[in-house]
RNA sequence: GUCCUCGUAGCUUAGCUGGAUAAAGCGUCAGCUUGCGGAGCUGAAGAUCGCAGGUUCAAAUCCUGCCGGGGACACCA
């Protein structure tokens, strides 16, 4: 299905291509939105055309209105300076976008795709370290590649959400080492994920203070890698722990995997990997460490295996890259982490195509969460975990819920401010584009005015109110006509542009265009909701404003669906 | 030192495959109750788009250099 918005502006290609008169590269014409409502509703710019027929822009434009003749969806065109703008018929266009919204519903904005087309997609995010803490830098991976799953199969791919969890380690080693040396006998608390967390930073602590600790964690490593079964059982048992963690935290995320890999099962294969490239002559040994040179693609040294023959993320990535595309037999990988590990996936991906396997991975890299005080850091003890950031967040949503509706019951109130709660922090970690740091606050994000999902869902909420009371006619009877206000108007191009949004957000991997089209398109709601009367309107009018209310709430539903966040019919 | 990234209003950001008057949120100030939910709306003040060159009919946007913040660069993950 190709979309209105895109039909409308093929033919105003079209119309322009045809007043030429001569063969011209439509690809160099583009439709752009003018400034204000009253130049027209798109326009071409008609720059490229002077180079073509050698007269001025001006010129060309005012030459080009002449022989455009305006019908179907353009109702007239005026050349302004360099432009050619087109006026459309507003009625033709809202009934178009209206109708294609109530037939689509949910799938408006979706694309289908032919067999061809269609790809099969690893994404690949979240891959969180057991043994240590879940905090908010963790949960802004979480937010933006679930988002990138439901963009991608919004698209039309076949995707599969995968965790690649990093179970095994010098991280592991070091809790391990700390646990036992230190909390032998003690009494576990109920959290044990966490728990584990704070050993972590005590350890981390404890070897930064004892140089001579350090061996005795990588004598731990060593034992865990060669299958000492005193160590493996207590690391069999506080993974666990981690683990059940993250399954805590992906429910109350509303977060589902379709597989989950781990670092300790690829460790062996990776080895043999590298063993391979070393005797193929491609690997080399420098200081005892095994390496590859990639000085010749500007990327210095990568180390394969450590010295003492323990493994690296290096290791059991080479052995993860090949299970995936054997598994699956993918079109396509993406992987999600942060930017800080842009040069070492430059690596990784370069040795792979050295070894002989080129595929097609991407690594999508977005920059990390920080505080105002500086990094966090397990080190100095200043994490934000995701769980007490998660109560504060709901205990203000319970607050200013309980406000507005004191006669609700306590499980009411709790199950919205919790839907609530999990919008404002969602919303918050995918505002901003990836490429800029988030400076992590509280305050802000317990504000739920202006950009924020609250004021998105709040939105949602009182189309909902409106449409308790009174339900709009039946669609052919609609006078699209009465759609006349700049506000409406301005809806319903904004509607129709819905699709383009989904698509830039789907191929640019950022999901921030979504959230700032989606608070734009609220905004205009709202401006409208406050100035222009619904239910009390002429009947005619009324029963064309509700159907476009319902158009915005079903847009608005669909995009804070791929956002996943939740609609409420009351909040 | 090399590479990556960011620098737009007091603060947080959008715009960055070049196009018309640089757009929002927060904050500040002034307003909005007989109507559909004030988690809202309207208006005002607030920007030499870090600096300097270059390319172009046209630069916040592309190129080069510089300045400033953050990050990466061999046994961490």
């Amino acid at each position: 299905m190709e979309y209105t918005i895109y039909k409308i502006k093929k033919d105003i290609i079209d119309l322009v291509v045809k007043a030429v008169e001569q063969e011209i590269d439509a690809q160099q014409l583009e439709v752009t939105v003018p400034p204000s409502a009253e130049m027209g509703d798109l326009a071409v710019p008609c720059f490229y055309l002077t180079k073509l027929l050698r007269i001025s822009p001006n010129q060309v434009a005012h030459e080009l209105k002449e022989k455009i003749h305006a019908g179907g969806i353009v109702k007239s065109v005026q050349n302004v300076g360099p432009y050619l703008n087109f006026f459309l018929d507003y009625k033709m266009v809202s009934k178009k976008v209206l109708k294609e919204i109530d037939k689509m519903g949910a799938t408006y904005g979706s694309v289908k795709l032919s067999k061809t087309e269609k790809k099969k997609v690893m994404i690949e995010y979240s891959s969180p370290n057991t043994h240590k803490e879940f905090h908010v830098g963790h949960l802004r991976n979480v937010a933006l590649g679930s988002v990138l799953v439901n963009l991608w199969r919004y698209a039309g791919h076949q995707v599969i959400a995968t965790n690649y969890v990093g179970d095994i380690g010098s991280h592991v080693a070091k809790c391990l080492w700390a646990l036992e040396k230190f909390h032998q006998d003690e009494q576990y608390p109920e959290n044990k994920g966490k728990y584990l967390g704070k050993i972590y930073t005590e350890a981390v602590n404890e070897i930064d203070a004892n140089p001579e600790f350090k061996k005795e964690a990588d004598e731990v490593l060593q034992k865990l890698e060669h299958g000492d079964k005193k160590w493996l059982a207590l690391w069999k048992e506080t993974r666990q722990w981690s683990l059940d963690e993250f399954d805590r935290i992906y429910k109350i995320l509303d977060i589902k995997f379709d597989k989950v890999y781990s670092i300790s099962k690829m460790e062996k294969p990776g080895k043999k990997i590298v063993e391979e490239l070393l005797q193929k002559g491609i690997a080399e040994k420098s200081e005892g460490a095994t390496v590859i040179n990639l000085e010749k693609y500007n990327l210095k040294y990568f180390l394969l295996l450590k010295s003492d023959g323990s493994s690296l993320y290096a290791t059991s990535d080479l052995a993860l890259a090949q299970a995936k595309f054997k598994k699956y037999n993918l079109d396509e990988s993406i992987v999600l982490v942060d930017t800080r590990q842009s040069f070492y996936f430059e690596q990784l991906f370069q040795t792979l195509k050295v070894m002989g396997f080129d595929k097609p991975m991407v690594h999508v890299p977005y920059e990390f969460v920080t505080l105002k005080e500086g990094a966090m850091s397990s080190r100095a003890g200043n994490v934000v975990l995701f769980d007490d950031f998660f109560v504060q967040v709901k205990s203000q949503a319970m607050q200013e819920t309980k406000k507005r509706h004191d006669d609700w019951s306590e499980k009411k109130t709790e199950e919205t401010a919790e839907k609530i709660a999990l919008s404002a922090i969602k919303f918050q970690m995918l505002k901003t584009g990836n490429n800029n740091v988030i400076v992590f606050d509280i305050d802000e994000a317990l504000s739920f005015d202006g950009t924020s999902g609250p004021y998105l869902q709040y939105t949602v909420s009182r189309i909902n109110s409106i449409l308790n009371k009174e339900k709009p006619g039946v669609f052919k009877e609609i006078n699209y006509n009465k759609l006349n206000t700049d506000l409406e108007k301005e809806m319903i191009s904004k509607l129709a542009s819905f699709p383009e949004s989904v698509a830039i957000a789907t191929s640019d991997f950022q999901p921030s265009h979504l959230t700032q089209y989606l608070f734009e398109l609220a905004k205009l709601f709202s401006s409208f909701y406050q100035s222009i009367p619904i239910l009390s309107s002429e009947a005619e009018v009324k029963n064309a404003r509700l159907a476009l209310i319902v158009a915005v709430r079903q847009v608005l539903t669909n995009g804070l669906t791929l956002l996943g966040i939740e609609t409420l019919d009351q909040m």
